[in-house]
DNA sequence: CACTATTAGTACGTACACGAACGACTAGTA
DNA sequence: TACTAGTCGTTCGTGTACGTACTAATAGTG
């Protein structure tokens, strides 16, 4: 190569349009880190009780709609690994908000429930819900909070 | 605008355009956690290195770019708890990926900066780089990941 | 100069996240 | 029926994330 003629070839530097350099700033799985950090922030101070987390909460919120769940199915339903679940249901389960049984049809199963202190809480949650996802895309306009929404609907 | 034509006042329902029932999975932190669950796994599998993770690498770019940096810096440059920060340069240290030395100008701080084996590593992880966020934007058209990119900026 | 406020780093406790290995059980098949 | 594959829950190890409390050092103020 860089024979003679090389000279004119289109003067591309190499990273500019195409290969623009490399911030990690711009990346998106730096930026989905530090939007997520943001988002359980603003959870945390705006949810109503500092004792739940997020993965707390949205496990109640699913034992709230379909009443009785295996353990590894509501994993599946709010994304969390078997092993995180366990810690999870167990730390509800130590605060008396969640209850288990065997289950009669498949000894490999436990089915859970919220207790009913666990209800009256995810009840009175749920009505601060909407606020802490108003909070976290405050930012954004309401054009922009519906794009991104689907956008990370699409990626998730 | 809406002149004679507009009639009564606009029927609008409480409870359909504006408040939507409440779906965790359409909520902008839930999105966010499992958009960020999904995006550690690909960067799990393609940066090259199984056992560098995200913040571990995004630390070592920016001590690759600024050569020496405090510790304190260094975890507001990437967004880390200066608890969480502590715990990463520990196991950078022990894995002889990043050094480290008292600041001559301040005794309170100590000045972290990559070894040689460590700039080799990640030399090599930025060429792979490009291909995480390209695997990780992949569900999304060029103008959707370029929305999507300042959307995060945006709320992070 | 002395006093106070702030900053840097460490240590501890709690919680999420997940791979890997394990035992108990169920389901599918030869 | 006996064997095998897969599922369910648990445990262990590693790592991120952050609040709180603590010490040491610096910076700012009177």
């Amino acid at each position: 190569m860089r024979n003679v003629a090389k000279k004119q070839q289109e003067p591309k530097m190499v990273s500019s349009a195409s290969t623009r350099p490399y911030r990690i700033e711009e990346q998106v799985g730096y930026l989905l880190r530090r939007a997520h950090q943001r988002a359980s922030a603003i959870f945390q101070v705006n949810i109503g009780d500092p004792n739940i987390t997020p993965t707390q909460y949205s496990s109640m919120v699913k034992l709230n709609e379909y009443t009785e769940l295996s353990q590894n199915l509501l994993g599946r339903l709010v994304g969390m690994d078997k092993a995180t679940m366990q810690g999870v249901v167990r730390r509800l389960k130590d605060r008396k908000l969640v209850d288990s049984r065997p289950d009669p049809g498949d000894a490999r199963r436990t089915l859970l429930s919220l207790t009913v202190g666990g209800q009256n809480i995810v009840n009175k949650l749920l009505m601060n819900g909407p606020a802490v996802s108003r909070e976290t895309l405050k930012p954004l306009t309401a054009i922009e909070q519906r794009q991104l929404l689907d956008l990370l609907s699409k990626i998730a």
